[in-house]
DNA sequence: GTGTGTGAAACTTTTCACAGCA
DNA sequence: TGCTGTGAAAAGTTTCACACAC
């Protein structure tokens, strides 16, 4: 019941995703089949799953309900989130667009871009504010996640700003690494590191290519 | 000289960006330096390094030049892949418009959509080509990467298609877990798995705020 | 019989600490 | 003296294999 080990609640949204997926009739499901669905070995989804101490049944497997609210409870989805989104070009705007959030307990409360010229129009219903306002919208509205998808020259000094007003996690979009006081939560997404990591697989596969056939 | 552990892998491409940020004056970097600049331990930074057989100079530190060409040499970027984009809603077409490719040597070679509405239109002067032509395109054009950006029930078809034509890398944005044959790399971007991350960590934060103030 | 829960083993990754080279 | 390169220790993660509950 201690603190779940990082690696493992990395993949606790993998499960909670392939539970849901399931048909609705399916009441109850084995190790074996759900990790399956989430292409892991079958033990390690059964320690993940034991540090929930969600227990199953033996000769029967967990009851799928029970493992939804299990897991949905440790990743803090019982609570809605909200979440502010810097920056509206392309990614800001498909971000601000992304069904999935609303969906799984995560409130979009603002939308900030420092250009004149996009500041007042509005994107899926909801008007794009000036980035002077983002220090008193983060704190008056409770904002609690920033996600920060501005050129990386103006990500760090937008970081700042968005812990000054009270966030405590961000989710950032620039290629840049962020520097955050200790306590505050950081994850990247960095689409040019992603093809980085597989050309670098791509090139070793090199000669023995279908050898093996 | 054998292969490079993953997690040295994944770090590579931030070493290298952080190389690039420097001001062109600075010919010569620390380990503690380029650690600091990457957030990570510094031993950890030179024992990355080491694998690449890169030697630094004692007393001094890492050529910033030499640093820079092998780490891109490791990362296979000495050449320039091509890349299909499937799908062009709010995600394909932010990921269209993404700088950090082409700066890289990654190609963009081809857009496809399967909605009529949008084939033959124009994506940063790019045409949309029809879904069914995916195939024939990925092998003519002697594209390697594919980019899924669909919608979570068209990925695993496209996904497979992708690779019976000879793709031998993806990066998928769709939230599902693809099934690949072996040998074929996978990455995921999943933006609604990042934030239920943040959201386990927020919610340990509870009680003890910022009592130590 | 079936399939969970978990110790113990194997492996990976990180961190420490320092010898040794410029 | 300053900083790399690296063994060795520590920490984290995965996998195995099996006792045991249903």
């Amino acid at each position: 019941m201690q603190s779940i080990p990082a690696a493992t609640v990395a993949r606790l949204p993998v499960y909670l995703r392939c539970l849901n997926d399931l048909p609705s009739e399916k009441t109850t499901i084995s190790s074996d089949e759900l990790a399956d669905l989430a292409r892991v070995n079958s033990a390690k989804l059964r320690k993940d799953l034991s540090y929930l101490g969600s227990y199953g049944t033996r000769g029967v497997g967990y009851d799928v309900d029970h493992l939804r609210a299990q897991i949905g409870l440790e990743l803090g989805l019982a609570r809605t989130w909200r979440v502010a989104i810097v920056g509206t070009g392309n990614l800001g705007r498909a971000l601000a667009g992304y069904k999935g959030f609303t969906d799984r307990g995560f409130d979009i409360e603002g939308l900030f871009d420092d250009d004149p010229k996009k500041i007042g129009k509005k994107i899926v219903g909801r008007t794009i504010e000036p980035l002077a306002d983002l220090d008193s919208a983060v704190a008056e509205r409770k904002i609690s996640i920033g996600l920060i998808a501005t050129p990386a020259a103006a990500a760090q000094e937008v970081a700042d700003r968005l812990v000054a007003a009270g966030v405590s996690s961000i989710l950032n979009f620039a290629p840049i690494v962020l520097s955050v006081p200790d306590g505050i939560e950081v994850r990247r997404v960095d689409l040019s590191v992603e093809l980085q990591i597989l050309s670098h697989y791509m090139q070793r596969q090199l000669l023995p290519r279908d050898m093996a056939n």
